[in-house]
DNA sequence: CGCGAATACTTGTCCAAGCAAGTACTGTCC
DNA sequence: GGACAGTACTTGCTTGGACAAGTATTCGCG
């Protein structure tokens, strides 16, 4: 293995930042989601995803993989979803193999009184937090990070 | 709920970046910490946390509150890494109530092994990909956050 | 057509993580 | 100094998530 270059202060000021942020985070999203509307994070993106597609419909996997869950996690949730009165799943007429995930009208209700909680809810964790000028080089080095990580396995 | 304003594109794409760091950067940080030393992030934050408190010992709170964990999971986890050899645990000598976990020398010796291959990784799945101009400024901006998530409950 | 390979999900099973309840000890107030 | 509140862990249980195996369907090719 080659010899690498130990981080700088700088380098690691930002990534103990990160690594907190990464840990602490999700809790906290999830915890303002439950006690405001009570639907999870992953449950919220399901929906959100769910709304912005044509039709309001999407394939599982195609939805899995937008709100970047394994395909039988995506089972479970769909159904619990469906449970609920959320969400239905039909299967697909072009595929026999394939179903459809669709926002059933509660499903859109519920993300309609989400989406202010949830805005206020990243507002007051992050933006309130973040100097304005710097949200533009950072969400340019956060994308190239992303980016980078969901190419290299 | 008072109103509060969406997203602009800025923050659109700093927030989607965010989330896609969050959902996968963990993933990929345990997968190259188990391929080249076979112990978890969880595990090499708790031996990292040891490492550097005075003595190679923490109390379990301390160290559960160190690695960013609930007190249940760290009395799983110390206990897994002891059977491995890698820590001891002892009652307190100060506090009959306490345990002390102290890193042992294959402990330190698996940190000493893990050290360069997790900093190349960091350096291969983040640094690599940001403007070092940008780093100050970001690490500002994530550790404004970071702070902020561990204080507001 | 029809057979094998690939695809799209679902189900079974396991591990990680958290919460809640239990246990053991400390500290304080009278 | 003894009861009561609080602290420090541990253990039991439930849930969330991933992987692997199973099932049903479609696709490609002779």
């Amino acid at each position: 293995m080659a010899k690498v270059d130990p981080l700088n202060a700088t380098e690691e000021a930002f990534w103990r930042a990160l690594m907190r942020i990464v840990l602490t985070l999700p809790r906290r999203l999830d915890g303002d989601l439950a006690r405001s509307v009570g639907i999870t994070a992953n449950e919220y993106t399901t929906l959100m995803c769910l709304s912005e597609a044509p039709g309001r419909e999407l394939r599982m996997a195609d939805l899995a993989n937008a709100a970047a869950l394994s395909a039988s996690r995506m089972t479970r949730l769909v159904d619990d979803l469906q449970a609920r009165g959320l969400v239905t799943k039909r299967a697909s007429s072009q595929d026999g193999r394939g179903n459809v995930a669709t926002l059933a009208p509660a499903g859109l209700e519920k993300l309609r009184q989400a989406w202010p909680a949830h805005l206020a809810s990243v507002r007051g964790r992050v933006f309130d937090h973040v100097d304005s000028g710097t949200v533009a080089s950072a969400a340019r080095a956060l994308s190239e990070i992303a980016a980078q990580l969901e190419t290299r396995r």
